[in-house]
DNA sequence: GATTTTGGCTACTCGTGCGTAACCCTACGC
DNA sequence: GCGTAGGGTTACGCACGAGTAGCCAAAATC
């Protein structure tokens, strides 16, 4: 019925890995302006320049296609943090190294980060995936700290320390999301922020300063 | 067909805003569990106890029912937190009591909190919502730097301030969120320890404490 | 130059779940 | 004692979007 027109040239045949990174490209674009359930597989598909069917071949369901993006971008901004901070440098240096790192891919990434990090924490899902990259965070940081610790010469509990990681990781995601809403802000400005609260904070507590509170 | 019994006493007629209440509790329980798209309205007129059709005339669509949840649950909230910090006392005293109040809020409404502030953050109908609720707490918060500034004679720019204190609310949050994942947490301490980092660091600012980086 | 592999398409099926039409019955006001 | 408003129901329409069947053509490969 379709008089179907010969091939128009639109010779557009790539390769593979070409195209998946298009794809992934697109997904994370659309997933992030629309949300994992209001973007659908049709919109992703066209923004790559593509058909619904070679998604499906080559990233699979819409769920295995949101982990690729996830895992995509989550192995890009742990390399750019492992990048910078050298392990035998004195926490502060790497702390502030850690920091400018992240802040400076977040600026790069605005909407890669909008869109996976902020889907991903409320999607069933996805919350997991996303809460062991949080984990290996908190990790790192507790670690940093619990370093800084046992060099002066003090210890604290491991779930005293793994608490303080989780708020000063939550700081900082959050004014990565303030980064993400703000496009004319300087992510070296906004690492220094953070650097400001978390460190001054983090130096008196391993100074072994110690708020207490009142007796009520 | 169906042989239609007459009626048995299932007697529960209930006025209109008892029935908006339960379907509310309802809503804000499978909300917060199944996320706000994997909830279905069948599921939430079941839990309540009442049928689809009645959701719909009290509290409308689904959206709509979800910013109910959300209003509600963010006005129990804020009332917690604003019964605690008489606005006259000291800001370290304010800033623990307004915390003490916020986590034994979310220690108490565990599944309020996990549902609706980590679902809203997520879908785009809402995330303006919950960015509103969140900007007001910034502004107190804010306001509350300000205010210990100005007393001591210092003054910082209003945003310089607004980073901060947007630093601080995430770290909250963020604290929220663990405590919400670990029933057994004890949301006093948790509460205290929000304390420590935040009040330790935002002295060190407040005395004029600066930290800067290094000549790269 | 034939064959197989790989890149690509159009056009469907089919489930799921929101929202509604149409109807029922009890309690209260008068 | 009777009408009516308000609490309640079942059963459906319908749109939307994930995923697929089936087919075509251009490169590799032999």
């Amino acid at each position: 019925m379709l008089a179907r027109v010969p091939s128009l040239p639109t010779f557009k045949r790539l390769p593979r890995a070409v195209r998946e990174q298009q794809m992934l490209d697109a997904a994370v674009k659309v997933f992030s302006r629309r949300g994992f359930h209001a973007a659908s597989m049709d919109e992703i598909a066209d923004d790559a320049g593509i058909s619904k069917p070679m998604v499906y071949a080559y990233l699979g369901t819409k769920e295995e296609l949101f982990v690729a993006c996830l895992h995509r971008e989550g192995t890009r901004m742990m390399q750019a943090i492992a990048g910078a901070a050298a392990p035998d440098l004195p926490a502060d240096e790497r702390l502030w190294r850690g920091l400018r790192a992240f802040f400076g891919f977040v600026g790069a990434h605005r909407d890669g980060w909008a869109v996976l990090y902020r889907q991903a924490r409320g999607e069933q899902p996805f919350a997991g995936e996303l809460a062991a990259m949080r984990s290996r965070m908190v990790e790192v940081v507790a670690g940093m700290l619990d370093h800084a610790l046992r060099a002066d010469g003090r210890e604290v509990p491991e779930t005293e320390l793994e608490v303080v990681a989780y708020a000063l990781v939550g700081a900082t995601e959050s004014l990565a999301d303030w980064l993400a809403d703000h496009p004319e802000a300087d992510p070296e400005k906004t690492a220094t922020r953070m650097m400001n609260v978390a460190w001054l904070g983090a130096a008196q507590l391993l100074r072994g300063t110690t708020w207490r509170p009142p007796s009520t």
